[in-house]
DNA sequence: AGCAAAAAGCCAACCTGATTGTTTGTTATC
DNA sequence: GATAACAAACAATCAGGTTGGCTTTTTGCT
């Protein structure tokens, strides 16, 4: 609603693995964590929030489970790490690819909303999707889940805000052509296997495209107005 | 691609479950095997996949274990009927409330978007989508779910095809219709709890519902004509 | 029709393996 | 010497699946 246009992506980053430590045992700390991060990432893309086990995302990292548990007390300690680590890493990516793309493709090409849904197809966000079902009936983690995916999405309605600026005259139809290319775009990926054809679904991803472009352009009223 | 006109759900009905047994012993299995499905549902819809355990199932059941053993020899077999009984029993709410809506509603107000969206709030539709969030990573649960999701699908298609005979004259646009209207509107299934505002998602909606209208028209164009 | 054997529905106890978190110990760094 | 990184063993719980037994219903035979 009241969005801060001072949020930035740079305020959600990690805590503790950032800066190379000065002193030996910190910068182990922080390479070792994020050994335990990326077997996390690794764990629940291939096995599911189901399977993934302490024992397995420490045997995964390479490390005993006692190592581990030195790190990440528990195993719900973790978890709230991993979708830290998880979002910020795939936003991280995101927005650099969206700052690189030039002007031309980006307004005219949309090739914006590809490079999104790239960002779907990657580890970081299997995993993310993975803790956001699970959040849905797991009543501890959805407790840590909720406020900080809100948190999330609103860092990255600015920074993409902040990409697009030929959204800005008209933020109702932004918000809007924010939401529904997420929402539509990750309804696509849940059905990824479930719908064999490529063409079916390159066209579905065209077709969102096309419904954003006349958003933009006025052509799709935005309903309410 | 080629889909037979002939497909109807009630092919997929689930077996065992139908018909009134003659005698005593096949009405009372009947019986407990639809309380155990019913309880699973219930426990995929609380407890999600990963704690769905045969335990709870067979306590949200008022059954023991080993009755509930009795029926379902494992776990996986439970779970595979749990897949059918699910997805056949929101497609049948979902086609009758479709086949009972005044034609006008259908036609000209879309009112069908909003019955396929209350599908989607369904105790059933929760434990599908458990099911099919887990299949992404569960080898074995994968390997029962997507040839049966592929064959739902293409009844659902060929079910929903027949209660809208407006679109018939345009299969591919039709085909590109029903890919919309499910991945947006799962796609903001996932998001419900996050994005809090209700007139934000009301508006998803009717935007969704706006552009599948204009697509029927033809001013929204399918992409690769 | 009557009766015994077979089968079905159901339950409780058991077994094996897996999971989480704790504790104890060892080595290297501060 | 205190602390941090790590490892291994331990304890408690809980998972899925098997077995044996009990009661009721069905079936088959006379």
């Amino acid at each position: 609603m009241s969005e801060l246009p001072t949020m930035t992506l740079a305020q959600l980053e990690p805590e503790g693995l950032d800066a190379e430590g000065q002193n030996w045992q910190q910068r182990k700390s922080i390479q070792t964590r994020l050994a335990i991060l990326e077997a996390a990432i690794d764990c629940l893309q291939e096995h599911g929030f189901a399977r993934t086990t302490t024992q397995l995302i420490a045997q995964m990292a390479g490390i005993s489970r006692g190592a581990m548990l030195h790190h990440y007390a528990t195993k719900q300690e973790l978890i709230a790490s991993v979708l830290e680590y998880t979002f910020f890493k795939r936003m991280e990516k995101f927005l650099a690819a969206i700052r690189d793309l030039p002007e031309d493709e980006r307004v005219n090409r949309n090739a914006g909303i590809e490079i999104y849904w790239e960002s779907l197809l990657t580890r970081e966000f299997a995993a993310y999707l993975e803790l956001m079902v699970a959040a849905r009936t797991d009543a501890e983690l959805r407790e840590i889940f909720l406020p900080k995916a809100r948190h999330y999405e609103r860092a990255e309605r600015a920074e993409v805000a902040r990409a697009f600026p030929e959204w800005q005259d008209d933020p109702g139809a932004y918000e809007l052509a924010m939401d529904f290319c997420i929402a539509g775009m990750q309804g696509l990926l849940l059905h990824r296997d479930i719908w064999e054809e490529r063409e079916r679904r390159v066209r579905l991803r065209a077709f969102i495209s096309t419904a954003i472009v006349m958003l933009r352009s006025g052509a799709l009223k935005t309903p309410g107005d």
